[in-house]
DNA sequence: TTGTACGCGTTATCAC
DNA sequence: GTGATAACGCGTACAA
């Protein structure tokens, strides 16, 4: 049997209220006292009741993220977890654990978000945006579970988000062309729909603009960003009336699509097609040749998302909204002429 | 404020405990009180509180995943998370939750797992083993903590495990070798000690001896199974007295490494060295020619996992050791002549 | 500075 | 079949 609370306190000799205060550093209790109570803490391994706790105080001590989660998700974006496991540092730094909550489930049953309040099953909710965010994003703050959304959902709806400065990282990234020569570059994006996407679309066309140059030719997008699109891709760009000498890709998988298939036509990549695209998965370079990345903080980013709920919880009412840039060019053979 | 039992035996006209047995389907409630009771909880938009009925019954309903989480896992590792997600499908359809648990900080601090027993955080863990899953499953036993290991642990020790099974794994990609007519073949391992090669391994050398063959030359372990690793590794290939004709490589990383130092040598993989390895990455099929691959459906090994833990709870002292194969060798231009 | 007593929301054991 | 009531372990006025 666990030791609890009367124990320490029998064997410290004080009442249990005093062992409740020792615990919650409370000030006015002689260093003596709290001394032996921590002894007789020490000695009985003891560990407070979670439920105990939870229910006198009303909170759980844990966090729930909340994100897609289904089969091959991880292949295919593993960029989630590495949030997630920035997510887990932060909040394991503040003695708090981490709840897995999948939007399949949630967004199925209407019910379910309020069960999640209702049962005190986690404080407050760090939820990755997709496509259901706003449906989400109304619930929660309804139900006034605090939260803070990863990526920029509903702009100006005074919310907590915090996000990658995606437009920044695409005009980094489009500096970076037109500073080794390319003049004819496009942008390809893996969802006409995906808000990072038309992000870093921004910055591509800032960049341009700065430079007295337009887009040669508007901007493509996939539909779900992934590999085996590249081929068919491909074949959209060579019809154009105008090939671009280089293209700015919204991914790392359908930048690899890509480049195979231009590949397989003969084209060098690098001389005559530069490549530049987002996050840094292994095998970037692997690629041949070398695939040229902005690499993303993904984890920084989870750390923050996690601080972001932490200043919600301490300081009800916060609000602030978040552009993080900790990203780094690095830039590989697929764009040096 | 959000109703309780309370609430709902005063709007129902019943006492709390009848509320309580309608909740936990006693026998002996008449259809209309269960109806009246019913319909009091639809109204106040009822849920019983997590704390305390967890408090009451000493449990939390929730289960813990054991993982090792750091930064850059997620692009490295995603075969973790496809784990991680299986698991949270079966929890959440048994009505549990999941909590994530890092080893990095459970590894660290001896007094965690005592206290994740104590404090009744998660009724049961799931491990996903590595180097320090010893430790854990000696804490886990001493603690009488439900809990089943992802990967044959230590064998025979009576805990219960579940593991994809890699010998056999091993024998469908070396007879797939064998059967397009190579003849030297010769085994890749992410690292010396790591078990799951030394599993695929067992299962190469067997379907060698089948085929009354031995393996050339002894098989040569990389250090990580990363991708970088592949051109040191071709290296200590070549410098063998003798060539082999065909790779079995433990990991899709690894194998798209070697791949593409063997190939910038002028090798022509498929006709000159065939290649199949194990996972089946998203760029697998991206590689120059594709890979082929030995897909492992590790959603599926999450999904068991957590039925065993399962079994585990509704029947305490339960133990088995689970051999999974649900895997599918998709050949691809890698290893034909 | 320390101790007493009650509340938190549920389950389980009785008695009726 | 249904209802009263004692746990479960901790926080916290309030009293001393």
């Amino acid at each position: 049997m666990a030791a609890t609370i009367h124990d320490v306190a029998q064997l410290a000799g004080v009442a249990i209220s005093t062992v409740s205060k020792v615990m919650n550093d409370s000030p006015r209790i002689s260093e003596q006292t709290r001394a032996r109570v921590r002894e007789a803490m020490r000695q009985l391994d003891y560990h407070p009741s979670r439920h105990a706790r939870g229910l006198a105080r009303n909170r759980s001590d844990s966090i729930g993220v909340l994100m897609g989660l289904g089969r091959h998700h991880a292949f295919h974006n593993p960029y989630r977890f590495e949030i997630l496991s920035g997510i887990e540092q932060s909040c394991t730094q503040q003695q708090h654990s981490v709840t897995l909550l999948n939007t399949q489930w949630l967004a199925q049953d209407r019910k379910a978000v309020s069960q999640l309040v209702a049962e005190r099953k986690v404080d407050a909710v760090i939820l990755h945006a997709d496509e259901q965010a706003p449906f989400f994003i109304r619930q929660f703050t309804q139900l006034k579970l605090p939260f803070v959304v990863i990526g920029r959902g509903a702009p100006g709806e005074g919310h907590s988000w915090v996000d990658m400065d995606n437009r920044h990282a695409g005009l980094l990234a489009t500096r970076h062309l037109l500073a080794q020569g390319y003049r004819r570059l496009q942008f390809i994006g893996n969802h006409p729909a995906d808000g990072i996407s038309l992000q870093r679309e921004q910055g591509f066309t800032q960049a341009l603009a700065e430079a007295g140059l337009a887009p040669q030719t508007p901007a493509l997008f996939a539909q779900a960003g992934e590999v085996a699109e590249g081929a068919a891709l491909w074949q959209q760009i060579v019809q154009q009336p105008q090939r671009p000498d280089a293209l700015l890709v919204a991914g790392n998988p359908l930048a690899a699509g890509l480049l195979a298939a231009a590949r397989s036509q003969g084209i060098a990549i690098g001389p005559e097609l530069g490549l530049v695209s987002f996050d840094n998965y292994p095998y970037a370079q692997l690629t041949d040749p070398p695939l040229s990345v902005l690499d993303i903080d993904l984890f920084a980013l989870g750390q923050r998302a996690a601080h972001e709920v932490f200043l919600q919880l301490a300081n009800p009412g916060h609000r602030s909204q978040i552009m993080l840039l900790d990203m780094a060019l690095q830039a590989r053979a697929s764009s040096r002429r």
